[in-house]
This record gives structure tokens, C-alpha cells and sequence, in this order.
DNA sequence: GTCCTCTTGTACGGATGCGTATAAGAGATG
DNA sequence: CATCTCTTATACGCATCCGTACAAGAGGAC
């Protein structure tokens, strides 16, 4: 019996990196091939077409990104405010974080993927709306913090400014969390 | 003399859309000429190629997106706050605004995209920080508002959440707003 | 070692896109 | 109306990519 070389996981995988590095349409059978060090004979063995890829690199993102990230952060615990920051870090993980970002511009041009975007980002505003509600009681106001805080942390990786005394942005992130998480309503 | 029936212009308008609708991969000569209703044949004599086209929609947005909005903001003048609601909006125009979240997207992959995207941040960031300097002293946390401000105006339009009760993100979004913009420091 | 099966390499057809060359044509000029 | 110039249509070569067909070969089973 044939040995598969290249099994499916692989060429998701590579998908995946593709996707990171140049968006959906970096996807290219041929290129992944190239890269896995095969040509493509293999691919249309486990896959029907680049569609059915493409599909497959989405169920494990979705799978990765949303449950796996919430688990962790849920398992280690602590103060709640600190969980809201560490899902900050782990969704924005230098692993997912391209792939998030990349997710996120193809939802705009795709319906599927806005939907399979949608279930993970409502996972992880729940988490953060639950996170705010232990220091806020307004539903409204939980509500408009967990928006900020998520379009905080994804926001700035779109944004291009420079700061102040050439200072890192990473310094008013922190003290934008401050004003978020700050309990005074 | 022969007259252009499909001038420079039109070519760099209908390349926008183009980018608007599918990123900068959609903007292909032959597409952009369909659109127009002629064959790419006089594409060429305007432009050496398809780089150099998207060199000069790049040109025509940074000068659209970045000065007509901003001194139309500081011609109709009015409240300091109102100000920076009225830059986000003019930035977020049906028109501008699927011009600017590609260029964001696209940003990250070229750098001379990213180089056009920080001037045009760092015109509007600087808007912003003049606003918001009117009710707010410190220096760090006028920057830490600023970027705050920026990243819900952009980022939300990255986001898929739904929010509870159905009800629309607008509402939550004049309520983050409102947390950016008090002055409680 | 010899099959036998499943994976991979290779070659192909069809589609699309860029850029070039050249012919056709539209309008201004006289 | 004739002519001249600049724009546009058409046709081409080249490259890339998808998906298919079939040959080659790798590695277990015996």
C-alpha cells in the first residue's frame, strides 16, 4: 500500500500559510505544491478542487481560532480583566494572527467565510462581554466595551499611524485598555 | 486629432471601484476595459502597465482620502467632538470607505502601500489629537483616545459579531464613542 | 524478490491575464 | 471631401493556473 508523503493535513496546513502570507487567492495548488517540495498529482487525491481546500483550511481555522483559544483562556483563569487581555493575546498569537487578519478581509468579499467569521467572533465577544460584566453592570455599556476592546485589538493592525516621540503603539494599547477596562460606570 | 473617448481619469476611477469591490488583484486591464465598455487597447497608451495604474489610483486616493476630508472637517468646524465624529464619517463615506479597507488590507502586504496608508493615518491621527487635546491634557492619554477613536472607526467594519437583541452596532458604536470621548481625566 | 495498491510525477487542454504590434476608425483641420 | 493624427479594436505570444489522464514508482504483503 502506498505511503502518503503529503497527506491531507499538510496541504491545509500550507493552505493556511498561503492564506496568512497573501490572502485567499495566494492559495494556489501549484504553489503549495512547490513549497510542500511535491507537485500537485497528489492533491486531486484528496481533494476534489481547490474549492474543497479552501473549505477544509476554514473548518480548521474555525475549529483552531474560536474553541481553542476560549478553552485555554477559560482553563487558566484568574482576574477577568487579565483574561480579556490574555484572549487578546493568544487570538493574536504570531501563528493566528495573520490568518485572522486575512479571514477577516476575504469575509468582506465572501458570504460563507463571513459566516464561519461571524460564529468565531461571536464566541469571543461572549467571552468578553462576560469578562466586563464581572465590573459592569449596564448591559449597554458591557456591550459597548467588549466592542471597543475588539475592535482595539484588531483594529490597530490596520491602522498605519506612528506615534508620539516615536514611541511603539503597544504602550497606548496598554493604556487604551485602561480606559476600556477602566470601572467608573 | 483623435479625441480619447475613455480618458486617464476614467481608467483610474474604474480601477478604484475595482479595488473597492475585490482588493488590488481585482484591478486587471481587461477587466477595467469590460467595465468601461472599450478593449484595453488604449490602456496602454496612457499607462506603461498595470503597476503603473495602480500607482496613480494609490495618488488619487491618498490625495482624496487624506486632504479633502480633513480641511473639509476644519471648514465646517463646530464642536471639537462633533469634529472628530464628522472625520470619521467623511473617512467612511459609502464612497471612501471600501477604497480605504482594502488599501488597509493591502497595506500589509506591500510597503509602498503601507508607506501612502501611515501618511494618511498620521493626517487623520493628528486631526484626531487636536480634537480630542481641546478637553483632555495628558499627553499619553490624549494618544492612547486617538487611537482608540481610530481603531473602532476602522475596525469595526473587520468585525462579523452580532449583538445582543439583534440590535444594530450603531447604537453601541455612538455608546464606545461616548467612553472615548469623556472627559473624565 | 515479486506483486499489488495507493501516491506522486508528468503531460496535456482550456481558461485567463499581461503586454505588444498592427490595423481600423473617429474626429479635427484644411 | 480629403487628409492627418491620435485613439481604439483585434490578434498574437507568453506566462500562469486549474483540473484530468495516465504513467512511474514507492513501500507493504506475501
Amino acid at each position: 500500500m502506498g505511503v502518503p508523503r503529503t497527506p491531507r493535513e499538510r496541504w491545509i496546513d500550507q493552505g493556511l500559510a498561503a492564506l496568512a502570507a497573501g490572502g485567499p487567492q495566494a492559495v494556489r495548488v501549484e504553489a503549495l505544491a512547490k513549497a510542500l517540495g511535491v507537485t500537485k498529482g497528489g492533491f486531486y487525491g484528496y481533494f476534489a478542487d481547490r474549492e474543497q481546500l479552501l473549505e477544509e483550511m476554514l473548518d480548521r481555522w474555525e475549529r483552531r481560532a474560536a474553541d481553542e483559544v476560549i478553552n485555554q483562556v477559560r482553563s487558566e483563569g484568574g482576574d477577568p480583566k487579565d483574561m480579556v487581555r490574555r484572549a487578546g493575546q493568544l487570538t493574536l498569537s504570531e501563528e493566528l494572527l495573520p490568518i485572522d487578519l486575512a479571514v477577516r478581509d476575504w469575509a468582506r468579499r465572501d458570504k460563507g467565510v463571513a459566516r464561519r467569521l461571524r460564529r468565531v467572533d461571536n464566541k469571543r465577544m461572549a467571552l468578553a462581554r462576560e469578562m466586563i460584566s464581572t465590573f459592569c453592570d449596564d448591559p449597554d455599556e458591557i456591550e459597548a466595551r467588549a466592542l471597543l476592546a475588539f475592535c482595539l485589538a484588531i483594529g490597530h493592525h490596520f491602522l498605519a499611524a506612528t506615534h508620539p516621540g516615536g514611541r511603539p503603539r503597544a504602550e497606548f494599547r496598554l493604556r487604551a485598555a485602561d480606559i476600556i477596562l477602566k470601572q467608573d460606570r
